[in-house]
Order: structure tokens, then sequence, then C-alpha cells
RNA sequence: GCGCCUGUAGCUCAGCGGAUAGAGCAGCUGCCUUCUAAGCAGCCGGCCGCAGGUUCGAUCCCUGCCAGGCGCGCCA
């Protein structure tokens, strides 16, 4: 089923067209041409339920006032079914309205769909990659791994609402200087813990996880692990403390609500031979050349603002190689789309990689990239230090812990993902006014308990309420709560298309505030049985919009509070 | 120096090129014998960083400045 908003400006975009070629057939408009129409919902009600800019647009190629052109086109209008009326006004635009009628529809269509209320087609036919979190796997999730998490995740329910097939992955960086530090770390911390004087690695994980992982380790310990060579050992700590901390991280993500379709390891591309593949192939294109030892790619030639290295003096890979190889293996796995959500200390890397594509031959438009920005975690206003190397930060399990999956994902959908974002745990866990997420769930609880209210009458199972009487509803708060609702699959499209989650928080909460202000000035469950009928199907509407809301972020709609 | 992000109410931030720029918090004033007060109503609060440009129309697009953050390794 079409959502009626949509279908609504479908109609009108048609009708005006025929309406501005009968008055170019008349003569009354010069031949011009006429681009894609806008149709946009005007903030102020008195100025329509739908509203063009169109005579505006046109004027100026017509040589006429655009107050002239839309009377024109008006005078040549035949609105049907669902416009009642036709205005011009202002500067030139035009404004339509419909009658209560469109808006009882609406409240049946949501009812009527349910769970699937919202879904709309825009990206059907689209395979869609989100790639998210992929933190290296040194330590425990953080803040910012929290913020991408719930972004990345938010925004493939999104895309799957809006029709396309979603794919969630999880890349892990297991290969490289990184994860043997850790494993030198964690050594270190083991010969520490038997009682031995250790010079720790200057650059290593200070953290207190990893006396942890020490421990964990020497309990289970092979039983000639100190009588090999320290090389070994460190090969040994690394691997169990790889699989440890890996283990961790994916069971954090699911108690954060997040699973992933793969888990895609760094170590395959270099087993299997393709980031040496992707090598060949780049210096087959004439793209890489030596300088001081080391391998480069032009990168320059594709828009970067300097070359790259691609091996090291001694041969090695740089991470930039094996991530190319790693977007090539994705692209070649037939998305039209991979959407990688990256951290803030990588934003300076978009153009290198998208540059790097180019210069593999690949379209670096199907990569999109966005970069959850830093998070400034407070408490009480004051700042929170976090510093991984010196191991004093707040995780995202503590993070959880602290102010709740609900609460965490809300807040971090709040604002756009590039803006910087300042979390004040204190208010996070604050039931109350303070905290955004309850507002919104709070509204939802409050149907919930209208409708047990509402039970013993025998008017709420959705069928029921789908029969509810028209003509019953015609308070102007009443009408706004309905075109709320009429609102909402498109926009949760253009959260799609966007790829902006916060839009849905938004929107919410203001659906959510209109609720709770119809809520306390008027009463549902009325003496007039037919108008109490109506109302309920209203806010059962209310309440499936926002419950499919809060779904799409990954929120929980709570019955009760 | 170069690149990316951000400058909107006292604070945190929304705002698809449209008509009178919004919300929450903070401050002040009211509303619980009626479906949940985690709520509602009202007041106070704005050179939309600055200057040009494009446009019938700019908070939004372009250019240049200014300010803040981050990045700029043969680490990841």
């Amino acid at each position: 089923m079409e959502p009626l908003l949509l279908e609504s400006k479908a109609l009108l975009r048609k009708e005006l067209r025929e309406a501005v070629a009968r008055a170019q057939e008349a003569g009354r408009l010069p031949r011009l041409f006429v681009e894609e129409i806008e149709i946009e919902t005007p903030k102020d009600r008195a100025h329509g339920d739908l509203a063009t800019n169109l005579a505006l647009v046109l004027a100026k190629a017509a040589k006429m006032p655009p107050r002239k052109v839309a009377e024109i086109i008006v005078a040549e209008l035949t609105p049907t079914e669902p416009i009642l009326r036709v205005e011009t006004a202002g500067p030139g635009f035009i404004n339509f309205f419909f009658p209560p009628s469109w808006r009882e529809e609406a409240i049946r269509r949501a009812i009527a769909q349910g769970a699937d209320y919202g879904r709309t087609a825009v990206l059907a036919g689209q395979r869609i990659q989100v790639e998210f979190v992929s933190a290296n796997p040194v330590g425990p999730l953080n803040v910012v791994n929290a913020r991408a998490g719930a972004l990345g995740d938010s925004l493939a329910r999104i895309l799957a609402f809006a029709g396309a097939v979603v794919e969630r992955e999880y890349y892990i960086n297991d290969h490289g200087v990184q994860v043997s530090l850790l494993g030198r770390s964690v050594e270190a911390r083991c010969r520490e813990l038997r009682g031995e004087t250790v010079v720790f690695p200057p650059e290593g994980y200070q953290g207190a996880y990893v006396y942890d992982l020490a421990r964990e380790f020497l309990a289970e310990a092979p039983a000639d692990f100190w009588t090999r060579p320290e090389e070994e050992r460190v090969e040994i700590c690394r691997e169990f403390a790889l699989a440890r901390i890996l283990a961790r991280q994916r069971a954090d993500l699911e108690s954060y609500g997040i699973r992933y379709d793969r888990w895609f390891s760094e170590r395959d591309l270099h087993r299997s031979g393709e980031v040496q593949r992707v090598f060949q192939s780049l210096a087959a294109a004439g793209h890489v050349y030596e300088e001081d030892g080391a391998k480069w790619l032009r990168t320059t030639s594709f828009g970067d603002d300097k070359n790259r290295v691609l091996l090291t003096a001694d041969g090695r890979p740089t991470y930039l190689l094996a991530d190319i190889a790693y977007h090539l293996d994705k692209l070649a796995r037939g998305y039209d789309r991979i959407i990688d959500i990256w951290g803030p200390d990588h934003h300076g890397h978009v153009i290198r990689m998208k540059a790097a594509l180019a210069a593999a031959g690949a379209d670096p438009g199907r990569l999109e990239v966005l970069i959850a920005q830093q998070v400034n975690l407070l408490r009480e206003g004051r700042p929170v230090k976090m510093s991984k190397r010196a191991g004093e930060f707040v995780t995202l399990r503590e993070l959880v812990d602290e102010v709740g999956n609900d609460a965490a994902r809300f807040y971090f959908l709040l604002r756009s993902a590039e803006s910087h974002l300042d979390f004040d745990l204190s208010l996070a866990v604050a039931c109350s006014n303070e905290n955004p997420v309850y507002y919104v769930q709070y509204a939802h609880a409050r149907v919930a308990s209208i409708m047990r209210q509402a039970a013993a009458e025998g008017m709420t199972e959705d069928a029921t309420l789908l029969r509810f009487p028209a003509g019953k509803l015609g308070l102007p708060e009443e009408m706004d709560l309905a075109d709320r609702v009429a609102a909402f699959p498109e926009v949760a499209a253009m959260a799609a298309l966007w790829r902006e989650p916060h839009r849905l928080t938004g929107y919410l909460m203001d659906l959510a505030g209109a609720f709770h202000a119809y809520y306390n000035q008027h009463r549902v469950l009325t003496e007039d049985r037919t108008l109490a009928h109506a109302r309920l199907a209203l806010v059962r509407a209310v309440q499936i919009t926002i419950a499919n809301g809060l779904n799409l972020l990954g929120v929980s709609a709570p019955e009760r509070m």
C-alpha cells in the first residue's frame, strides 16, 4: 500500500503538470520546460495541507508576475478526490486543502498496516552494506564505538524499512603492529604477575584490562609456556588476547542490540594473497612508483593531496593497501552501495580511500562514508577524561550499564552524525523531562494505558478500531496528530535516502509532544461512545507510529512505565 | 601550512532554497477528585560567526575571511 501522503503528492504533481499543459495549449502560458514539481508541507496550517512553489519557479521564464502564473494554473486545475480546496497565496504559492476524510484514511492505513506502517519502496531493488564500529581488537569498545554502533544499526534498520536489502558487517583489524603490540603488552604483564621486573613496551597498552587478560591467560596457560622463546610467548598471548577481546566486543554489541551478518577478518585478505594481488594490479595499471625503497600509490592523480605508501621499505603492506583490498572485495560482492561508518580520527582518510578505489578501477561513488564524530563525555556538566593509551576511558559496556540501551541509543541518534556530541551521563540516567527518550516512550505507554482501560469495553482490537465512525474527529489537535501520523512514511524514507537517522528522533519527539498536549487537553474515553471509538483509533495510530519509529532506532516501546 | 567537521536563544542542538527560524535544558508563573504529572499551558530569551555573490526568495547553495574541534606516519 502506497503511503497516503506520498500518493496524494504524486497525484497533485500529475494534475499540476496537466494544468500547465492545458494553459499552454490555450496560449495563456508560454511554452517552457517544467522540471520536477516541488510539493511541500507548509509549516503554518493556514497555508494549506500541501503547497507548491510552481508559479514562483515558472514566473521568470514566463515573464509574468508569480501570482498571475499561479492564478492561470489554478484556473486550469480541476482538483479531484483528496483535494477539497485550492487557493493562491503569498508571493505566488498555490495551497491545497484536504477534507477531514483524508485524515481518517491516514489513521485507517496506520492501523491496518500495524508494524509495517511506514514501509516504503524508495530503496527497493538496492543491496546496501553497512560496515560499522570495526574497532581495533586491542581493547574494550569505547563511547565513540557506541555512537557508531547506534548510528550503523539504526541506519541499517531504516534502509531495510525503505525497501533495501541490507547487510551489517564488522571488519576485524587483526593484522599488523597494533595486535602484535597487544601481544607484547599481555606477555609483559604475565611476566610482571610472575614477579619479574619488566620493561613494559613503550607504546604498549596500559589499560587495566591488559592485567585481566594476563591473569585469565595464566589461569589456563599451556604447561610449557615459560619454556618457549619470547617471540612465541608473545604470539600465544596475542592470539589468546585477540580471541578474548573479540568475543567480548561481540557480546557487548549483542547486549547493545546489534548483530552482524558477517565478521570479516583482515588476516584472511593477507592469507588468501588478495592483498598482494591488489598491489600487482595497481602496479600493472601504472599507478605505483618506488621512492626511498617504498612502493607508493599515485593517489594525487585521483584527487588526493599527497601520494600514499602501499608497501613499506621492508616490504610490508600498509593499512591502506589492505583496506583497498577490503573495499574492492566488498564491491565485488555486488552491493549497489557500501556505507562505512568511521570514527573522527579517520575523517581525513575519505579522500585517499576514494582516490585509491578510483585508481583500482572501481567506482568511488559506490562507497559512502559517514563520520561518527567525537563524543565529549560529561558527568554533572564536567568532562570525563578519556585516553585509551593511558587506560583511563569509559567503555561501551560501562555506558550501557549506567544509562541503559534505550537512553544511550536515543541520545546518540538525537544529533546528526557529524556534529560533535556532548553526552552528559547524569542527564541520560535522569528519569525526568530532561531525558528525551522517556518523553517519547511515555507517549507510547500512555496510549497503552488507555487501551487497557478501554479493553473492558471491547473497542481495542485493531479490526474494531479500523471501523471507527467518520466525521467525529475535527479538533485542530486531532487534525494535527493525524497529519503527523500521515507524514511518518515520508520521514522514514527521507532518513533512509539521506542516511540520517536523527530525523526520526526529532520527528518522534514532535509527535510525542503533540500527543501529550492532546492527552492533557481532551479525554479519549468520553461518554460519547462513537467519539471515544474515533479517538481510540487516532491514538492507536499514534501508538503504532511511535512504536515503528522507535523500532527503527533500536529503542524499545514499553507498554507501561 | 593543507584537508575534513562544526559555528543558530544563557547551555545542548533541530531546521528538504520558501510564507512569522524551532525544541529541550536553565530562569519565572500556573495546572493532579477524571484514560500514567517521566505530562501540560504560559512568560522570558535570536545582527542564524562576519563580508560578498547566485536567486523572485538564503540559516540552507557558492567564494573569501574569523573562531573551535579533529586529522595530516613507510601506525591502525
